[in-house]
This record gives C-alpha cells, structure tokens and sequence, in this order.
DNA sequence: CATATTCATCGTAATATTGCGATAATATAA
DNA sequence: TTATATTATCGCAATATTACGATGAATATG
C-alpha cells in the first residue's frame, strides 16, 4: 500500500494531479514567482533569494523542468532558468477548465 | 530534515502550496468532479464511483473538508457532501493570480 | 595544467502521504 | 431493544517527499 492507484483515474485526472503535486511546495511557488519577476534567473541566485541549500534547490527545479513549467539554458559557467510559456498556459488551462466546471450558481447548497 | 521549511516563505506561498496539496491526488479531483457533476452525494456513492475503500475515501473527503473546498451536511443516515462555491472562487483567484503574474509576451526565452 | 565556480546527482535521515482492515460512532428500522 | 446502514477514526505497512552534505561533471580563469 501507500501507491497512489492511478489505474482507476481517468488520464487527465492523473495529470491534473501532477501538476499540482509541482504547485505543492512554497519553494517551487516562490522559484516561479521570482523567475517571473526577474524573467531568468539561475540557480545560485535561488539559493540567495531562498534560504535553502543548493542541492535543495537544484531538486525543486528539476521537478518543475520535469513537468516541463521550466526550461534551462547554458550561460557559460552558470545556467538561465525561464518559464516555458506554452507549457504554462497548457498548465493554466487544465486548472482553469476544472475551476469553470463547477457553475457559479450552484442548485445545491 | 525531511520537514518543509514554512518559514522561509510568504503567508500566501504557502497558503497555495497547501492548497494545491489538496489537488494533488487523482481520487481528490475524481471527487471533485463528481460533486460538480452530482451536485451533491454521499460517501458511499464514491466508493462505487471509484474503486476505493471507504476508509480511503473518507480520508480524502476530509482533507478536501479541511481545506474548506467542500462541506458536508447530515442526512438521515448518510451525509451530503457538496463544493462551497465562496471558497472555490477564493482558491480558483488563488491560481489565477499565479498564472496571471507571468505576462503571455515574455521578454526572455 | 591547476584552481575556482556553478550546477547536478547520490546517498541518507526525517517526515508525510496513501491505502485499508478493524472498529467506533451515529442514526434509522424492525 | 436489537439489528442495519452509513460515515469517521485508529493503527499499521508501503511508499513518497523533503532537505542536505558530499561528491562529480563541466566550464571558465590564472
């Protein structure tokens, strides 16, 4: 025990839940926020900005570049992480389309 | 170690974090979807609707319960689940504000 | 070449999550 | 009251996540 059964969900059900396990950390929450806000950034900026160790923070972004939120590219010595735009708004997308599922004026309680 | 460092983060980084923990179980969102689509229903409806045990499912309901996404009401017997749209709307502009941050023109990569 | 810088990966300890059987709690029905 | 039905909770085993020191790989600098 202790597996998440994930045969008996439906295909999106399972991603949807993927994805939110990467939202599921306030470190990751704050990477994205601060490479929004700086438009790039690199790891050993992170661990400035954060107060985590290095090997912390180069796991949490190998997490969201997994689910594909971020993508990295060789600048010399060090590394520029951005935000993958396609993927966010795929990503923004799945959560939006559960939201507006539910109608606003509900019959119920 | 092992223990999620809150207080390196912001009220809110980890507000959405806990939030989207909530989302990030398949058999939560089944059930979320099964409530949108039910309007209301019961624990042992789900146990059909999924393939869980029911002191599974129950702990999930709780969770999604403490998270204030859903509330319960007894009736007879048995006991009415449904989704608290205040609530609901409050954690959707939780992500929409995430995701709204980054602008779709990104300067960068 | 030797050294420094930067990031990834490995291994491990601490903690959290998942799933379920067993059992308790509550309310209805006979 | 006794039996039945429905949901919650407890306790456990299996697995996953989190954090970090140590080490490795790659590239720049002297």
């Amino acid at each position: 025990m202790g597996v998440t059964k994930s045969n008996l969900f439906t295909e999106k059900q399972n991603e949807l839940a993927k994805v939110a396990k990467v939202f599921a950390h306030p470190a990751r929450i704050a990477i994205l926020e601060y490479l929004i806000k700086a438009n790039s950034c690199i790891n050993g900026d992170l661990v400035q900005e954060l107060g985590l160790a290095q090997a912390t923070i180069s796991q949490h972004l190998r997490e969201l570049k997994e689910i594909g939120l971020i993508k990295g590219s060789i600048e010399g010595v060090s590394l520029n992480y951005c935000i993958d735009a396609v993927r966010w708004a795929e990503v923004q997308n799945l959560f939006q389309e559960l939201f507006d599922g539910f109608p606003k004026i509900s019959g119920c309680c």
